[in-house]
DNA sequence: TTCCATGATTCTAA
DNA sequence: TTAGAATCATGGAA
């Protein structure tokens, strides 16, 4: 009340803080002094206690300060008393620098392409975001029922929504991130962000335009001059930059976890149990006329393996590579795969009394027989019987050629084999009928992936130990 | 510690 | 989209 006594002039007008008379109003210079200073004093108390009455009596109240012919000097007086008081404490804080945390977070996500000035995200916000921690002013400058509903609307909304934040970005389960997941998860962050920050500038702005409003409306009874309007407008934006800095830290450790968890996956690297690696060699030599396993196929061997159909994709890539590569070991394997096969097959003969009692399902020989009756990369004559007639012809064959299991005679690999496997040498790409690469092999085809000779080696004609078509004095390479 | 095997990724061609 | 080829990075044996 100090500075609003001082309003008194001693020549009994109103007079600015300079002392100077305030000449646009008409102060009723003919007046009393006792009675204008009973009816500014008036005046002020009813400010002051408007407050406490209810809502009816303050908008009449207001109503009547309102109309009130001195209203405009007084508060044009008040609002100058504040500017050079209380806001001038707040002028030396403006002036701050961009928090260095925000512009950190800012640039990660920007560099992440999680936000950018394209999105809205980055760089206004880190302007509107300028020293989040100061005082705690609008709690306690603006005492309003609405604005703390609003308030505590808008920070229920915000924990709401950071838990919805946390939930969709979905990374707390620890499981691996493929590279093929990565983007697709980096763009979840992104979206997920971009909504966020969408929601968070929504609902700034939407309360920023409340106490807007607010104090506009207050300004009808109490000195709020314009310019303490935008400082408010200011100090709500700087209240609101620690939500964001809170989404940005979210958004940032979600980009952190999903790139530490996809450089874990691609750091660890387990072989492949030693019956999983056996299957796939099993079906990768036993089709090496066109290793190339349908969907089904790969499906099925993921499943048997414990694996993935892309790593089951991998492993034959792989394979096939390195078996052209090292043809002479690939060999050896082959051979042990093929005697391998043809003995369980044998055994199921031997065991179950003839065809009929063939074991599809069980053992590793009959896994991958199963699986080509699936993909018919086998003889188109499918019949039980056949296939272990099959085997057993391998079995034959392999030992025959072999002269026992020998590891010398298994490691023995001629020349001439070698050669006539890499003049014979087809692609899948040249073999193709229609130029797709990924084409598979016609069912009766006769002609080899790789190396028609190595597959002369194991039965004659390239089909799987296909014994059928063989003929009775082919001769075959010696191993 | 070194070397090799191997699963996975990336790039290119078809 | 798939396969081939090159390459990376790790596991495991020597």
């Amino acid at each position: 009340m100090e500075d609003g006594q001082r309003m008194y002039s001693q020549q009994g007008g109103l007079t600015n803080m300079s002392g100077n008379v305030l000449p646009q109003y008409n102060m009723g210079q003919d007046e009393p002094s006792d009675q204008r200073k009973q009816e500014i004093g008036d005046i002020l108390q009813q400010i002051m206690t408007i407050t406490d009455q209810s809502l009816d009596e303050a908008q009449a109240r207001k109503h009547t300060l309102n109309c009130h012919r001195m209203k405009p000097a007084l508060f044009s007086v008040l609002c100058e008393i504040k500017e050079k008081t209380v806001l001038s404490i707040r002028n030396s804080q403006e002036e701050e620098p961009p928090d260095p945390q925000l512009m950190r977070l800012d640039n990660m996500l920007i560099a992440e392409g999680v936000a950018g000035p394209e999105k809205g995200g980055g760089s206004s916000a880190a302007a509107n975001a300028t020293a989040a921690a100061s005082g705690g002013q609008p709690d306690s400058a603006i005492e309003h029922s609405d604005y703390r509903a609003k308030l505590a609307q808008i920070r229920q909304i915000y924990h709401t929504e950071l838990e919805k934040y946390e939930q969709d970005l979905d990374l707390s389960d620890g499981s691996e991130i493929k590279n093929s997941d990565y983007e697709a998860k980096l763009a979840q962050i992104r979206q997920v962000y971009q909504t966020e920050y969408g929601k968070y500038e929504q609902a700034c702005n939407e309360f920023t335009t409340h106490v807007v409003n607010l104090l506009r409306e207050q300004s009808r009874t109490r000195p709020i001059a314009p310019k303490e309007i935008e400082r408010m407008v200011t100090i709500i934006r700087k209240k609101f930059a620690a939500i964001e800095m809170q989404l940005k830290q979210s958004t940032c450790e979600a980009v952190m976890i999903l790139r530490s968890r996809f450089l874990d996956a691609r750091r660890k690297r387990r072989n492949f149990s030693k019956q999983a690696t056996e299957l796939l060699n099993e079906y990768f030599y036993s089709h090496l006329s066109n290793p190339y396993p349908s969907e089904e196929a790969k499906e099925e061997l993921a499943r048997k393996c414990g694996i993935t159909v892309s790593q089951v994709s991998n492993w034959f890539g792989n394979k096939r590579i390195r078996y052209k590569k090292n043809i002479n070991k690939a060999q050896e394997e082959a051979n042990m795969y093929a005697a391998k096969t043809a003995a369980a097959a044998a055994a199921n003969v031997g065991s179950e009394g003839g065809a009929a009692g063939y074991n599809v399902g069980g053992g590793q020989a009959g896994m991958y027989m199963n699986l080509n009756g699936g993909d018919n990369y086998q003889s188109s004559d499918n019949s039980v019987g056949d296939n272990v007639q099959n085997q057993v012809n391998a079995l034959r064959h392999v030992i025959s050629q072999s002269g026992g299991y020998s590891s010398d005679s298994m490691h023995s690999t001629p020349a001439s084999m070698y050669e006539q496997h890499m003049n014979q040498q087809i692609t899948p790409h040249s073999r193709s009928q229609n130029g797709s690469p990924h084409d598979p092999k016609p069912e009766d085809s006769t002609d080899s992936w790789c190396a028609g000779a190595f597959m002369q080696g194991l039965d004659g004609d390239g089909d799987n130990y296909d014994g059928s078509s063989d003929e009775p004095g082919l001769k075959r390479p010696k191993i």
